[in-house]
DNA sequence: AATTTTGTTAAATACTTATTTAACGTTCTT
DNA sequence: AAGAACGTTAAATAAGTATTTAACAAAATT
């Protein structure tokens, strides 16, 4: 080992891996992370596994944003804590499951739209029937307060199809429609 | 008109759109729009139209901002440009249907994904193509480049599913699997 | 042609978020 | 029990975004 051959693969493997992780880093804005987690989940996602320490190090980043980078990417069950006897370090392994990551991350982030956008019209819908009971508001508003009562009653039909599509992709039916592999 | 009973349904109305105009605009974040583009969508919601001054009005925001944020919003179709006779203002409105807005943020951002990345993996598995080519490299190493090159291989399968499953979305498919209405 | 209306761009300010440095608490080692 | 290792929390700093004010450009009205 060690000859010129070695070095010339070791710095292609490099350079390979380079590419992809930037663009990893790149497009994890997506998901809601910092630049820092950005960067992390995609160092990790070539590496078995690393510690806080060896994340600093290899990022040539603070500790301390290791550890809320690696906190908030285990929210969204990108990373994963190993148990590792021997050694005191906590470590941590990348999920490289994409399918996974995608899972994880809309059933939480369209879950919590669902749920509070229906919490919010359920409770408009409650205030636009005190309207409905008085008999003696003019026609005019009446027929204003239908409008968005309707209104509202069709936007539920999407925030429930929200629902069924985190239900389909929480119990992986949709791959039944969509196969990973067509 | 105009009799307490009006008056008291009129600040019902107004409580009630309150309601959903608060929570739809909190979970605005999630299309990656800026708080005065979220509560400018929010409102627009439950009007027919509006032009920029009068977004201003409503917001009680500079006119640049409404500017900026209508762009933003058009941009992921989530609001559309009324062409109107008679007024040199020009003037918006919001897409109502949520199944659109939803079909055209996600399909734009998974699209974007796929091909970065896939991109990415191009180039990094050109790569790695050399170091396979050379036939002096340690077996070692050469272990090394065949399971990056197997791991990139595997998210391919991802990335293809992402774009198909956009495809789907916009064929509007989807919606045979997952019906709008159960 | 001069003035007003409308919308956008650019620069400045304000605000928010990310990251670091410093301090702390806990657990392990000696 | 004292000191070191490790991780987290809190406060301070740095960086990045959003919003506003000011300046501008285009089009329409007078």
């Amino acid at each position: 080992m060690a000859n010129s051959h070695d070095e010339m693969a070791k710095e292609k493997l490099e350079e390979a891996k380079g590419y992809v992780i930037e663009t990893i880093a790149e497009t994890m804005d997506v998901y809601g992370v910092t630049p820092a987690a950005g960067k992390l989940y995609a160092t990790m996602y070539f590496k078995e596994q690393m510690n806080l320490d060896e994340m600093r190090e290899e990022l040539g980043m603070s500790k301390p944003s290791m550890s809320t980078s690696v906190r908030k990417l285990q929210e969204n069950e990108m990373v994963k804590k190993k148990f590792q006897k021997g050694s005191r370090k906590h470590t941590y392994a990348a999920e490289k499951d994409f399918f996974h990551s995608f899972m994880s991350y809309y059933c939480q982030l369209w879950d919590r739209e669902a749920k509070m956008n229906m919490e919010a019209i359920k409770q408009a819908e409650f205030t636009l029937d005190q309207i409905f009971e008085d008999e003696n508001v003019a026609s005019e508003l009446m027929e204003e307060a239908r409008e968005i009562y309707d209104q509202l009653e069709q936007s539920k039909i999407y925030y429930r199809w929200l629902e069924r599509l985190v239900a389909s992709i929480r119990s992986e039916e949709i791959y039944e429609f969509l196969p990973k592999k067509p």
